[in-house]
DNA sequence: ATAGGGTTAG
């Protein structure tokens, strides 16, 4: 008795440890336990296995199943919906799939949580059909759904573009006896914000208030972020203030978002207050926060001091992602250091990130604009993936050359490939070709984009 | 022990 005891006294202190990301200090806590007698049971283990999942590996984390195995117990349940968790975090569909299997195999009966997460590791791949059939095995076993089942339905219906679908089951869940929550809302009202159906979203924020339920720091982080995204900045900046005189928590979620809004529209010295703000109000700096402000550097012409915070974020045990690494390509780009961009982008293809679309529209914009176009437009040709902004940036960098016939050209190819162009960039060239007395070929080009836009909504109506 | 908001390019 005193022992069992004990060892939830000893799952306690683990668990506190882990929390903090003191690994060490947990395992500490279960050696000194050994030498006293208490024995760590599966819960002690699992706490572990959540922990070093999120903050580790994988692989480290898959070892404690022989140090369960050891100890003469057997991993259950929790610890493979850990592993999973941690797998689906980092994407890794095969290592959640054998996982899956593996807990069968080993006579252990996955519950709801095992299929709420392979629900969501569906999702957050691309795959809502995948998804979907757990979602309807779900609804059609023995399990009954819980709140968590439709807020993760809910959310991969959103992010994965049928936002109509979660809308209808939205509208459904009082049928399956479910009451929404705040999560709920704050879902679909990203969902609509992100699909800029702003009308909706204020309707959903409307209903959220009728309900009973209070928004919160997330709704109006949400709010927040889609008026910068319709450049509404005035209406963003004044939601910031609501939050902070009603004494929301102003975390480094909402500082990003305002510091990346005020950067973009080059307001320095605001963005500035914000990020000393930030530094100090003592919020533990992310990797989205060493990016945002890696940002603000580059936008100041600091990539120097950017590039030293990339250093400093990995030797903190931070790991950059393709942001950071882009923050810095775009740095380089628009400080005019071309040679430096370019080796910077091939230092991220070494090291194993995969094409970034965006790394080369900073780049071809860059070679446009210094006057490097055919540099531009061979690097154009030896990219696999192009979008209206490869085509845009082209566009205008030809359009400066006066090469009008062959910024015609590229324009139709862009809106053949089914993408859409600035208005801009349409009438910089007809203006050119006209302006250079090519009449007949603006008149040509206008006919032909008349075309492909008749083609691109047949093809709308199709799908 | 699973779910919601933040960072890059024309």
């Amino acid at each position: 008795m005193i022992n069992r005891l004990s060892t939830r006294l000893m799952n306690i202190c683990v668990a506190s440890c882990c929390k903090a990301r003191n690994l060490v200090k947990a395992e500490a806590v279960i050696v000194d336990g050994i030498r006293l007698g208490i024995l760590p049971s599966v819960t002690t283990y699992n706490t572990l296995v959540d922990a070093y999942c999120r903050f580790v590996g994988l692989d480290v984390a898959y070892s404690i199943i022989g140090r369960i195995k050891e100890a003469g117990m057997r991993p259950d349940v929790v610890t493979y919906n850990s592993l999973i968790a941690g797998a689906t975090r980092r994407q890794l569909l095969s290592q959640v799939v054998d996982l899956f299997n593996e807990m069968i195999d080993a006579g252990i009966t996955p519950d709801l949580w095992s299929y709420n997460t392979l629900m969501h590791c569906f999702f957050s791949l691309g795959k809502p059909d995948e998804a979907n059939r757990i979602f309807q095995d779900i609804i059609l076993s023995n399990f009954s759904p819980c709140s968590t089942t439709f807020n993760i339905m809910l959310h991969g219906l959103c992010k994965n573009g049928y936002i109509n679908n979660a809308l209808m089951l939205f509208r459904n869940l009082e049928r399956h006896g479910f009451i929404p929550e705040i999560v709920t809302y704050n879902i679909l009202i990203n969902g609509l914000c992100k699909h800029r159906r702003l009308g909706a979203a204020r309707e959903m924020l409307q209903e959220l208030g009728k309900s009973g339920l209070e928004p919160n720091a997330i709704t109006y982080t949400t709010v927040m972020k889609c008026c910068f995204r319709s450049r509404r900045y005035e209406q963003g900046l004044e939601i910031m203030s609501v939050m902070r005189s009603k004494g929301y928590t102003f975390d480094g979620f909402s500082y990003c978002t305002v510091i990346a809004a005020l950067v973009k529209t080059g307001k320095m010295d605001e963005a500035n207050y914000y990020m000393e703000e930030m530094m100090i109000s003592g919020i533990e700096l992310d990797l989205v926060s060493y990016n945002t402000l890696m940002n603000s550097y580059c936008k100041e012409g600091k990539v120097e001091a950017a590039n030293q915070l990339l250093d400093e974020l990995e030797k903190g045990g931070l790991e950059c992602d393709q942001y950071s690494h882009t923050i810095i390509i775009n740095g380089l780009c628009k400080a005019g250091n071309i040679e430096g961009a370019l080796r910077h982008l091939q230092y991220m293809n070494v090291i194993g990130f995969k094409f970034n679309l965006v790394a080369h529209n900073c780049l071809i914009d860059a070679m446009c604009k210094s006057g490097q176009i055919d540099r531009a437009m061979r690097f154009f040709e030896s990219m696999e993936i192009k979008d209206s902004i490869t085509y845009t940036s082209l566009v205008f960098g030809l359009c400066r050359e006066r090469r009008y016939k062959c910024a015609s050209k590229l324009l139709l190819s862009c809106l053949r490939s089914g993408m859409t162009i600035l208005k801009s960039a349409k009438r910089a060239v007809l203006d050119g070709l006209r302006s250079s007395g090519l009449t007949n070929e603006a008149k040509k080009l206008q006919s032909k984009i008349r075309v492909a836009r008749t083609y691109r909504s047949d093809l709308d109506l199709l799908s």
